[in-house]
DNA sequence: AGAATGTTCCGTGTCGACACGTTGCATCGA
DNA sequence: TCGATGCAACGTGTCGACACGGAACATTCT
């Protein structure tokens, strides 16, 4: 209890508030993979009523963030290590699509707003904050995508890149415990040359490697840490 | 008023029902592009209260098929001539990938529901009923999807078909008028035999010219039908 | 007559309350 | 001791109510 330190929100932002705030914990993993997530506790923290936390709920679910079981409650979506093959199978067609397009279509704006982003990340990298660093990763990438000029591609990338956050923050301490991070810089800026270049081929290249990459990591961390379970969050009946 | 008519819907239902009852209207275009949809009247129709009906609409928004007009209403997504390329470049790519995959990666079973899906379409395009004909078209490429066994990739395909059931009973008429549909049948027998036969590159060649005949369709009957139209549900400010 | 301003109406955003379904526990019987 | 049955607690699904914000309309001033 706070007392009165609550600032009363306007109109319609309660339910956008609960909404950011859950998001970007569920992507920063402060709220864990298979977390139970009831709505009257969630109402009490966030200092709401039931609704607009429902509502973000619902948002949620639908963007595969948490899982709801019917009649019974809500969960933060498990990440499945079975499906996770799958899952970059995805976000490699889905990054090579939106650089490809991004190679061929960028204009000179496109290509500021990217280096811009690149530089944020870069900061990021320095600070050590690994929230700023998956959040300014994820950017970067939109960026790209932006450039690209397909709203359909650009979404479904979106969507894979917010669950790649996630698996991002499990695995942050073992990538600079083993690598310096430095990688995926250098990456970065290959890509926005590639871009530059308008080097479609290259730029093909470069997406699918940099996704190999995060592929070939996050197994790697997989083995070392978690060889005996199977999923984090556990086994969810969905709706 | 239809008196006491009314079945009393157990628990869980309502939602649901409002949720599949809006989206079969919306993707059958009962419900036109553009169209508003005040809560209150909704609730009014379907014989419920608001919530169940806000929780669709949340839904249904998630999903681009209604957009949201902060604090004033909810209007049936506009059908927009201007992103219908980037429509139909989304849905290119995501046919192709979902049907190479499927091709690499069939069972027998796989090819056993997909050929069930076809006969069901046939079946439907025999008998005329439009509403029929979209949704055994849609099925028959989500069998292939499926097969594909990439459930990010199958996801993001469904969206796109679920946007295109749109814009086929848009030009439903038309295709009658000039065409005998009969094309879409043979083209969808030739992606089974495709498919059957594990040859990847044909099943790709087949996806893309079968996403070519549909763009190719749309904007002829667009050109005949509605030239001086901009947009279809007019232009909306979203949230 | 046209533009700025005030007012009324409508619909959403949010709240608190209630009932049903689920789950876990306790009690009872074999 | 173990399984089945009944009970209580918990949380969701749904409802009705209220208040804020926006939009259309009426009014007034220039």
């Amino acid at each position: 209890m706070d007392g009165e330190t609550e600032t009363r929100r306007l109109k319609g932002t309660g339910a956008r508030f609960a909404y950011e705030t859950l998001r970007d914990e569920i992507l920063s993993v402060a709220l864990a993979p298979g977390q139970l997530l009831d709505e009257t506790t969630l109402a009490e923290r966030l200092g709401m009523s039931r609704s607009p936390v429902r509502e973000a709920l619902i948002r949620l679910a639908g963007q595969g963030l948490v899982v709801t079981l019917a009649n019974r409650s809500t969960i933060v979506a498990p990440i499945d290590v079975q499906s996770f093959p799958k899952y970059v199978e995805a976000l490699d067609i889905a990054q090579r699509m939106n650089t490809r397009l991004a190679a061929e279509l960028r204009t000179d704006d496109d290509l500021i707003r990217i280096a811009r982003a690149q530089d944020v990340f870069e900061a990021a990298v320095k600070g050590g904050n690994h929230l700023a660093m998956s959040e300014a990763n994820k950017q970067f990438h939109m960026a790209i995508a932006v450039a690209g000029r397909n709203p359909y591609l650009s979404g479904f990338y979106e969507r894979l890149l917010d669950q790649g956050r996630r698996m991002l923050h499990l695995h942050f301490d073992y990538l600079e415990r083993t690598h310096d991070g430095i990688l995926l810089t250098d990456e970065h800026t290959e890509m926005l040359e590639a871009i530059r270049a308008r080097d479609v081929e290259r730029a093909d290249a470069l997406a699918h490697s940099h996704s190999r990459q995060f592929r070939d990591n996050f197994l790697r961390f997989m083995q070392e840490n978690y060889a005996s379970t199977i999923a984090l969050g556990g086994p969810a009946r969905p709706l």
